[in-house]
RNA sequence: AGGACUAUAGCUCAGUUGGUUAGAGCGCUACCUUGACAUGGUAGAGGUCGGCAGUUCGAAUCUGCCUAGUCCUACCA
């Protein structure tokens, strides 16, 4: 074996191997345990949450395929319509090309060649990081099986009136030329200016001054609203105003939509521009005036519509001056005209939330447009009710709250885009606008009786991307063929998610499946029985990780390593805002000076999950993957000195009596207790502490305690062979358990070494993936062994606190002596007198009892007292300063417990077995108070 | 405006139903090329647990208020 871990060298061909060899398939055997995995966007590439994410998942995977499950893993890719459109779109731009050049087919053929081309690259990655998926399974959200479906899907929410064709007002993106939920719209607070226009009255006898931070749709006002209550404007209700510029009569009306109390307590209503005024006109049936078109420019001429059926009504003149101007340049217009007429009564400075599209960035307008809907109400109730009744269990539970108070005051959901790459929505119009919902063009001509020639279209809009994701539980499995994956893997067990899209995915997720998933009973099935929320994966100064911010870490990075030239090239291409380079460079100079180096991908999964806590975010601390980097060296380490040890040599396999030391029994004691809280870590989601479990039994119990305690049994010349047999036996048998337990979250250099311990720990195999995890076995939890080894590190311990302060060097054989110790601690001393010797560099160790001893330099042990004769060795004052400094301590805590004790309320009312256990800590630390102290004054009077 | 979460060592984080001398890693200091490991070892320094009040014999832990920060939801034209 190489001296150090090197990562790149062993985790080259393992992943190939396992895949090859078909262990990532379900086994067939055992209760299924299934995990679907988030589908990435198909063209998109790893970022550190897909690493954060993944080690998870596959933490849990492998966990739960070593413990005998059938176990799947699905992979799969989703589409991701519009920013995969965009890509597309970008690249044809380059070439001065629009897709609109191309008409849809040669456009989608061009999206299928991007797809082909750059989807692999995602999976690729994934692999890397070691991911155990079944990609014998992969899918894609636009398989012929996943869209297929889609359709059953939309065509029975049709059916049963859950899916509705309507004109409302819906976030319409006029750059990207598309509707978009409402949770696609991203307000953020930004400072514009409030107008104070005054809208003059009809009959001349004043006006009303309205206040607007949209002058532009005024074009399109159809009344003006004031408080129902508002005595100052209660006279002019019923009137009407003449709307500037367009000379408009509109009325004045009451509602209590109005805030008095806000700007003039006037509100111009503009129902087919703005969510609230639409409210307000259906309330007043006003009739709505659409003003823009879809590049958000005035149109020469507006639509007028009413709410009953809105129908269009008539056309109206744009002014001319308007006409066709985009709608910021119409603002600056509207206002400069009004303020030539005289009607600009003031603009104040106001800060506002303005919505934008989380893709395109552009300001969104509302826009009235025919658009499809999916009734939620009725779906959210069964939704609600599963995490109600704890069928499905948010972890941390606190999401359910965010869950129940949206999924409480659920939307409609807008499910038509207008993209061309998606699932094209299965619908037919006839040339009166009759509309007919089919699977395909020929059902839906006999399923309405259309005559065979007659001319029907299909609708040219795609489906949200959420809504093919939202069957992503069920349409990988088969459905909606009733296959026996459906059966075997549906529900799944937990899914691995980030907060941010509980809406977008999870929620809608829940709503689809228990429609169409019906268990045996025909109880609505969950897709998932536990919803585990990590938090996002943040820079080292907790930002957001993002392109535009150049913060991105790609994990892959991480594993492989990057020098600074390469990052600095990579976070500064092909960016929106080329003028942050410069910041970003030296950002990143100050950050990876050296660049990053190769830490390997088992130092990367143990970072993450020991980072893995209770749903908070993630501050990614370079620090801590170089130290479990160090760690998995200290494993790798381990494994040779125990290779060293017990290749070609009789560690028991061939049978054969055997001897355990008492370090052999509390190894082995310990990895009992750790096998527990590993298991329970883990089972809880806990993978922090499941990682912390294994890093400090393996660290701080196997390498810097037993594998010392072995080294004087091993290199005994006169050890027998039983006990030789023992201990190699023991320190293989550890060492091979130790691998099966961390696999799960390390899986490469766990399989690289269980390979060739595995043979000496008399198992057999061709992987450790494959493996039982291991159990703890509670009657070998042993505590006697466990005290006498505390005991045997509380001297050495002391010794070397004494050789360390005193510094006298640890190559120096010391003589040591043992005053006042108790008959354990005699019978402790002749079982480990060899083991005491060796770990703490002794030249002897004499027994005092309760005999004058010599002066020296003193450690408690208990009521034994550990003496480091000074003679030659020790410097008095030093010796001085180090027990002054010791017997504070232990004085400080003796006033602490006998405050404590002394108060009357506390030994009265606490528990007694409390009471009881800080009398005997009393009792123990006043002992060594006063030993310490007399051996100080003693060494002082010298 | 409503709600959630966070605040513990210089930094990144643990701390289970209230009872520990409040822990780990990184960093820091001193010593050490000892036959697994310098991607190392040994010893050590470092914390009034954001603040104030309360409940309790006892609070990092429970309650209230305050401060700072993060996020979500709904928004006033």
């Amino acid at each position: 074996m190489e001296k150090t871990y090197q990562p790149s060298e062993i985790e080259q061909n393992w992943y190939n191997t396992w895949e090859q060899a078909g262990y990532f398939k379900p086994s067939g055997e055992g209760d299924s345990y299934s995990i679907m995995i988030p589908p990435p966007n198909v063209t998109g590439s790893l970022h550190m949450g897909h690493g954060f994410n993944n080690t998870v998942m596959d933490t849990l995977i492998r966990y739960h395929r070593m413990k005998g499950h059938n176990t799947l893993w699905q992979p799969g890719t989703d589409h991701a319509g519009i920013a995969t459109q965009m890509v597309v779109e970008r690249q044809l731009a380059a070439e001065g090309v629009t897709r609109h050049d191309l008409g849809r087919e040669k456009f989608l053929d061009k999206v299928w060649e991007w797809k082909e081309q750059s989807g692999g690259t995602i999976t690729r990655q994934i692999r890397r990081l070691g991911s155990s998926v079944d990609w014998s399974r992969e899918r894609f959200t636009m398989d012929p099986g996943l869209s297929n479906a889609v359709q059953e899907v939309f065509v029975q929410l049709y059916d049963e009136g859950l899916i509705y064709r309507g004109k409302r007002l819906v976030n319409w993106d006029p750059k990207l030329h598309t509707a978009i939920s409402d949770l696609e719209v991203l307000s953020e607070e930004e400072s514009g200016s409030m107008w104070h226009f005054r809208y003059p009255l009809e009959d001349g006898s004043g006006h009303l001054v309205v206040a607007t931070t949209r002058p532009e749709t005024m074009l399109g006002d159809t009344a003006v609203a004031v408080h129902p209550d508002d005595e100052r404007y209660a006279a002019l209700v019923g009137k009407n105003i003449r709307l500037p510029i367009t000379n408009r009569l509109i009325p004045i009306i009451a509602d209590d939509y109005v805030d008095k109390e806000f700007g003039t307590g006037c509100v111009k209503i503009t129902p087919a521009h703005d969510f609230n005024d639409y409210e307000v006109g259906k309330r007043h049936n006003l009739s709505l005036i659409n003003v823009l078109d879809r590049d958000a420019q005035i149109l020469p001429e507006f639509t007028v519509l009413t709410f009953e059926g809105y129908e269009t009504q008539h056309g109206e003149k744009a002014p001319e001056a308007y006409a066709g101007l985009e709608r910021f340049e119409a603002r600056k217009k509207i206002v400069n005209a009004l303020d030539e007429l005289g009607l600009l009564d003031k603009i104040e400075p106001h800060s506002l939330k303005v919505p934008r599209g989380d893709r395109s960035g552009v300001v969104i307008e509302p826009w009235l447009t025919d658009q499809w809907y999916v009734k939620t109400a009725p779906l959210a109730k069964e939704a609600i009710r599963a995490v109600e009744d704890g069928d499905i269990q948010f972890v941390p539970k606190q999401y359910e709250n965010m869950y129940f108070s949206w999924m409480r005051d659920i939307q409609d959901w807008c499910i038509s885009r207008q993209l061309w790459w998606g699932h094209r929505i299965p619908a037919w119009y006839d040339q009166n606008g009759n509309v007919y919902v089919g699977r395909t063009e020929d059902e839906v001509r006999s399923k309405y009786n259309l005559d065979a020639d007659a001319d029907i279209r299909q609708d040219d809009d795609v489906l949200d991307t959420w809504f093919s994701s939202a069957l992503w539980t069920f349409s990988t499995l088969g459905w909606p063929e009733q296959t026996n994956e459906l059966k075997t893997f549906h529900s799944t067990d937990v899914l691995v998610t980030g907060f941010d899209i509980i809406f977008f995915w999870v929620a809608r997720m829940i709503m689809m499946t228990m429609h169409f998933i019906k268990d045996e009973n025909g109880k609505p099935q969950v897709p998932f029985k536990t919803v585990y929320v990590h938090g996002l994966v943040r820079d080292a100064q907790g930002q957001k990780m993002s392109k535009s911010k150049g913060n991105v870490l790609d994990p892959l990075d991480i594993i492989d390593g990057i020098d600074l030239d390469t990052l600095l090239e990579k976070r500064t291409t092909g960016m929106m805002q080329p003028q942050m380079a410069k910041k970003i460079g030296k950002q990143t100079k100050d950050e990876f000076p050296e660049g990053i180096a190769a830490y390997g991908t088992d130092a990367l999964r143990f970072t993450f999950c020991s980072l893995a806590s209770t749903g908070r975010d993630i501050k990614f601390d370079m620090g801590r993957v170089e130290g479990y980097r160090n760690f998995c060296n200290k494993i790798w380490n381990a494994a040779r000195y125990v290779l060293m040890n017990t290749e070609n040599q009789d560690c028991g396999q061939q049978g054969g009596d055997y001897q355990l030391s008492l370090a052999d029994r509390w190894i082995v004691s310990r990895l009992q207790q750790t096998e527990l809280q590993v298991a329970k870590a883990i089972d809880t989601f806990r993978l922090d502490l499941a990682a912390q479990a294994l890093y400090d039994f393996v660290k701080n119990e196997y390498c810097d305690w037993y594998l010392e305690l072995s080294k004087p049994v091993l290199w005994d010349d006169n050890a027998s062979a039983e006990t030789l047999r023992g201990t190699r036996r023991t320190l293989v048998r550890v060492l091979e358990t130790i691998l099966r337990l961390a696999h799960p979250m390390m899986p490469y250099i766990t399989e690289e070494i269980w390979q060739r311990v595995a043979p000496l720990a008399g198992k057999s195999g061709e992987t450790i993936m494959t493996q039982a995890y291991p159990i703890a076995d509670e009657n070998k939890i042993d505590h006697a062994a466990d005290g006498d080894i505390e005991w045997l590190k509380g001297v050495i311990v002391g010794v070397r606190n004494i050789r360390g302060e005193m510094n006298i060097s640890p190559a120096k054989p010391i003589p040591l002596m043992l005053k006042d110790g108790s008959a354990e601690d005699q019978r402790r001393l002749g079982q480990n007198e060899t083991f005491l010797k060796s770990l703490a560099k002794l030249e002897s160790i004499t027994w005092l009892g309760s005999d004058e001893a010599p002066m020296a330099a003193t450690q408690l042990v208990g009521d034994m007292e550990v003496l480091v004769p000074m003679a030659g060795l020790i410097d008095k004052d030093a010796e001085i300063a180090r027990l002054s400094k010791e017997v504070e301590k232990v004085s400080k805590e003796c006033h602490r417990l006998q405050g404590k004790l002394s108060n009357e309320k506390f030994v009265s009312k606490a528990p007694a077995d409390v009471v009881e256990k800080e009398k005997a800590k009393l009792a123990e630390v006043q002992a060594s108070f006063d030993k310490l102290n007399e051996q100080l004054e003693k060494i002082k009077a010298i």
